[in-house]
DNA sequence: CCAAAGCTTTGACTTAAGTCAAAGCCTCGG
DNA sequence: CCGAGGCTTTGACTTAAGTCAAAGCTTTGG
């Protein structure tokens, strides 16, 4: 059943370990196992494709995946980037509609698959499965929420602002970050554009607000920077 | 334990009919009907404020709810709109964390109100409940997904033209619709102001695409609405 | 180790949509 | 039934942020 080239306690070992999983009794989680099929995905490789019917869900095993959409004209907004452990597109797979928007691999990235009909018999039965999906899609709802508050209420600036602020406080509060997403994509993330970020950048530079040299960023003035989030 | 002014079959028979409670054992509904609070809110009346902390999550019975942030600037971004039935904030109910959004009354409403704890125990007991929440989860999820794609990926006009076809697919298509929010709301709603909602409905009543008397919209151009919309 | 491809920045320009102000319309309660 | 207050529209103006184009940079693979 399984497509893995790893040992199979590593990958028990991991599954327990993710959020979804954890808790669940050890013979469950060799059931599990058994049904994991390992992908592999090059860089840019698409996941799946917004509009296709949904055929399972996901955990990201190595690397990085982007959900996001595109507009008509091109323009692509990120949803979420998931890293190891981090798991995505349950909701297709839980009310069987369609993908409400695509995913790719941000590196070469390898991602466990479960298909939907073993997951659906798997949460019929287990409530622990369901009380951590119940968590999952409350992070996703209150990171969602969080998007919307940021397109629609914040300018350019406040979302940068805000965004430099969550990973240095992900960092211990510490005064050198290092974006870990190119410029691009890290303007799709914020829903703005490559050319918009970068001036946004040089005016906080500019301001001695920040200092930036590549992806390490030093925060010069918190206060500042907390003032332009708002 | 309950405020309630109606018959408790009444309350037990609206139970059943929600979304969240729907296929739970009728004892169960009975503790859950002691459970709940009847409350009583005017017109424009806050519910709870983004910020506070959950102590429990609503079901409408009369009237509707809006669910909105308010940004430093005093523009507001409705969410969602709950009615009669709808249930609301379950997410901080669930995760014990702050509201991130506010909820007050678009009208006359009356709003059933369940203690967190006593919602959780509830929900470590019945699989059912969870499954439900899971749906309803679901669908706010793909709600978000969609009112992000809005606001970062589409103009004012192609919003206005979808929400115009989602409405009229709500109702069988007719071509012939009614707006149930006010216009400065529907504004909120689709993330802009009453001035710019006003010019494009403008815009589109000269182009023939629809008419407009009051809140009552003919729509006279269904493919060009959708290809506004696209 | 170099060149091609891909990122990133900069400049000049355009534009969608917001702000402010005023006037016109409703509607609801005294 | 009338008028105050709240909705809605219109006009003139401003502005944040997008587009397009070109030039610097980096990275990567042959």
């Amino acid at each position: 059943m399984s497509k893995s080239a790893y040992p199979f306690s590593d990958l028990i070992y991991f599954l327990e370990n993710t959020q979804i999983f954890q808790g669940l009794p050890r013979e469950q989680l060799l059931a599990i196992a058994q049904l994991t099929q390992v992908q592999p995905y090059d860089k840019g490789e698409f996941i799946f494709h917004q509009g296709d019917e949904s055929r399972g869900f996901f955990i990201v095993r190595v690397g990085r995946v982007k959900v996001f959409q595109v507009s008509s004209s091109g323009r692509e907004q990120i949803f979420n980037v998931f890293g190891p452990r981090d798991h995505f597109a349950e909701v297709p797979a839980f009310d069987g509609n369609c993908f409400p928007a695509s995913a790719a691999a941000l590196e070469k990235a390898e991602v466990l698959f479960f298909q939907r009909q073993r997951f659906l018999q798997l949460l019929e039965q287990n409530p622990t499965l369901a009380i951590n999906m119940l968590r999952s899609f409350a992070r996703h709802l209150r990171r969602f929420s969080n998007l919307v508050d940021s397109l629609s209420l914040r300018e350019v600036p406040g979302r940068v602002a805000a965004y430099l602020l969550t990973i240095s406080n992900q960092a211990n509060n510490s005064d050198h970050i290092e974006l870990t997403l190119n410029k691009g994509q890290l303007a799709a993330m914020l829903g703005t554009i490559p050319e918009t970020l970068s001036r946004v950048f040089n005016r906080l530079s500019r301001d001695r607000i920040i200092q930036i040299e590549g992806a390490k960023i030093t925060i010069l003035d918190r206060e500042g920077l907390r003032h332009i989030a708002q």
